[in-house]
RNA sequence: GGCCCCGUAGUUCAAUGGAUAGAAUAGAAGUUUCCUAAACUUUAGAUACAAGUUCGAUUCUUGUCGGGGCUACCA
């Protein structure tokens, strides 16, 4: 159990036996000590004023002295300030927990709890290359799956393929129009790089047909529509849909070009899934569900015979859930898919990581799926995050303002090589290891970058200042697990199973204990991660512990420390700072070396 | 029009209704005969505005101003 738990559930029993109140730990605020104040740990008590009918003071030495004579081995003193009250925790439970856990490879993880859950994400489309905005769908999804897997989860990745409707069939017939047969392969172009650039092509020549048009005087809205090549690409849809063998044929390898592409990337950054659906395979899903609802009179039909849920008693509006023609449409699809995914992994929850302008989207959806009754409704869970956005607003594919990923990611690996070289401190590497530490500082950095804020806001990305290598970032968390491994490279490991004295304790220093408090709390920060499916947590959470580190090397040595004893618990504390430095960084998905 | 989100140092981000609003970066000043200076130490700088709720408000309520999103028989 965690200190702070460890608090709360004595306050809760002190409150008991002093006042007979019942109190559940939840509803006790403990916060950690200000530094200007004397004591580790703080429990607010303005909460308890009204019913118990008593002054904080009077309540906080009451309390304090109940826990410090109950419980002598947490807590050795308090305070009271203002209505606050300070606890100093004992030397020997920080040494206890240090070590207990030194050894534990598994700390801060849970034993699994037998929940099965499925996180869907990066979900592309396959006429546009990768861009900042699926790097963070992308580092989110990954992240936040590796981070139920710590919490005792059996989680399955997958992804959506958006791999079929008229904005494929548009770079489709760009690509009859203007390529004279070339590949990516002829033109040595990454194929989702290859396959984008046809999309832009569509796009020119549809502008250029449309202002043709309109100078022959008709009006922008018919010639909008009337543009020769939207007419042609929609009558490929049409053959798509009809399985026309040429379009079917030209489809798959354009399919093909991309997904290599989407690969490629997709290796570089780390990203991969247990499960790939195709929207291709799944557009048709959620017929059958239309008539199910109908039957239930959860739908109704309109005169032209299209169906559609009244969700205005719920504040919302009306919707459509089948085309006049009798195609499904994207909600009744997500129905289908969520359906198909209850089917075949029976999941306890179903993330999905996407963007907040689905917000109502995502709202509907699982609306819709509690009305039906349907198993996949209480699990649905949309993870909804910020845009990235650039100083200028929105990124816009149309605008040319779109940081493509595979630049932004080349440029990372391409800085960490320079400044790597610059510092030169890794001359002896070979050129493998030296690729491999380049990639894993770059993506280090975008990762943290991209990951240490809070997924639900917004956030600015300017290209103009490239990330930072400094401060709040990856780098420097690397760089504080390289400098501790470097020194722990020099020990065998007896130490980490050799025991304290318990007079160590006495002499247990400021910044030694900031060390030990920092170091416990990581197991509820990976749960408060998840409980918020939120990586920034653990991202806020791991730079403290570099900072700490980082303070304590530069004050206190650990190869000549004042005496062996001193050694012993500093090579410690290295080794648990350094475990939980990596661990904590694997749950955001980047790497740390031991050298750099 | 309706619904939803957001306004915190020059900039990028923190702060389950709790103590004097934290960091990072940019700025100023320092630290290397000693475990990696991608580090450390010191310093200056912010809650859009106005009311309300209360012991206490960046946080909750209302209004004003500013920014964004959604409101497709596209996906």
């Amino acid at each position: 159990m965690s200190v702070v738990a460890l608090i709360k559930d004595t306050t809760a029993k002190a409150i008991k036996q002093l006042y007979g109140l019942e109190l559940l730990p939840s509803e006790i605020l403990v916060n950690e000590t200000k530094p200007e104040f004397e004591g580790d740990y703080t429990i607010v008590l303005f909460s308890f004023v009204k019913q118990l009918k008593k002054s904080p003071d009077s309540i906080g030495t009451e309390l304090g002295n109940y826990i410090s004579t109950n419980y002598p081995n947490l807590c050795s003193s308090f305070s009271i300030i203002k209505g606050f009250l300070n606890l100093s925790i004992t030397p020997t439970y920080w040494i206890n927990f240090l070590q207990q856990n030194v050894a534990n490879t598994a700390f801060g993880t849970q034993p699994s709890n037998g929940e099965k859950v499925m996180v869907e994400y990066s979900s592309p489309n396959t006429n546009k290359p990768l861009h900042l905005g699926h790097l963070r769908n992308n580092f989110l999804g990954w992240s936040i799956a590796e981070i139920l897997k710590a919490n005792g989860y059996d989680v399955i990745k997958t992804c959506i393929v958006n791999d079929r409707g008229i904005h494929i069939c548009k770079s489709m017939i760009a690509w009859q129009m203007f390529a004279n047969g070339a590949t990516p392969q002829s033109t040595n172009t990454k194929g989702d790089h290859f396959v984008g650039d046809y999309y832009v092509q569509f796009n020119n020549e549809y502008k250029k047909q449309v202002e043709a048009l309109i100078a022959t005087g008709v009006s922008k809205e018919d010639a909008e529509k009337q543009a020769p090549i939207l007419k042609a690409t929609q009558q490929m849809l049409l053959d798509w849909e009809a399985g026309k063998p040429d379009v079917i044929n030209l489809w798959n390898n354009m399919n093909n070009w991309v997904y290599e592409g989407f690969n490629a990337t997709y290796t570089t950054i780390g990203s991969d899934f247990d499960k790939v659906y195709y929207e291709s395979n799944t557009y048709l899903l959620g017929k059958s569900i239309v008539e199910k609802g109908l039957e239930k009179n959860v739908f109704f039909k309109k005169e032209d015979g299209s169906v559609w849920i009244d969700l205005t008693p719920d504040g919302l509006d009306e919707k459509v859930v089948m085309r006049k023609d009798g195609t499904s449409v994207y909600i009744t699809q997500d129905i289908g898919l969520a359906e198909q995914k209850q089917n075949e992994f029976n999941a306890n929850q179903s993330i999905y990581v996407v963007g907040d302008e689905q917000n109502y989207h995502f709202k509907v959806l699982k609306l819709i799926c509690q009305k039906l009754q349907l198993p996949s409704a209480d699990g649905i869970y949309h993870l909804s995050y910020g845009m990235v956005e650039l100083p200028t607003g929105k990124m816009k594919s149309r605008e040319g303002t779109v940081v493509d990923a595979d630049d932004l990611v080349d440029e990372m690996i391409a800085i960490s090589q320079h400044k790597t070289e610059e510092l030169g401190k890794v001359k002896d590497f070979t050129e493998d290891e030296l690729k491999s530490l380049y990639n894993t500082i770059g993506l280090g950095a975008l990762k943290f970058f991209l990951l240490r804020v809070d997924p639900k806001k917004k956030m600015i990305f300017n290209p103009e200042e490239s990330i930072d290598f400094h401060g709040f970032t990856g780098p420097f968390i690397q760089y504080t697990h390289a400098r501790i491994k470097s020194i722990l490279r020099k020990f065998s490991n007896d130490f980490i199973t050799t025991s304290l004295s318990a007079s160590i304790q006495h002499s247990l220093l400021l910044l030694e204990k900031e060390l030990i408090i920092q170091l416990e709390q990581f197991p509820l920060i990976i749960k408060e991660a998840a409980e918020f499916h939120d990586p920034s947590k653990i991202a806020i959470y791991i730079f403290e512990l570099a900072k700490i580190f980082n303070s304590f090397y530069s004050e206190h040595s650990i190869t000549n420390a004042e005496n062996e004893e001193k050694k012993l618990l500093r090579l410690q504390l290295a080794q648990l700072t350094a475990h939980v430095l990596h661990k904590g960084m694997a749950l955001l998905g980047i790497q740390v070396p031991d050298r750099m």
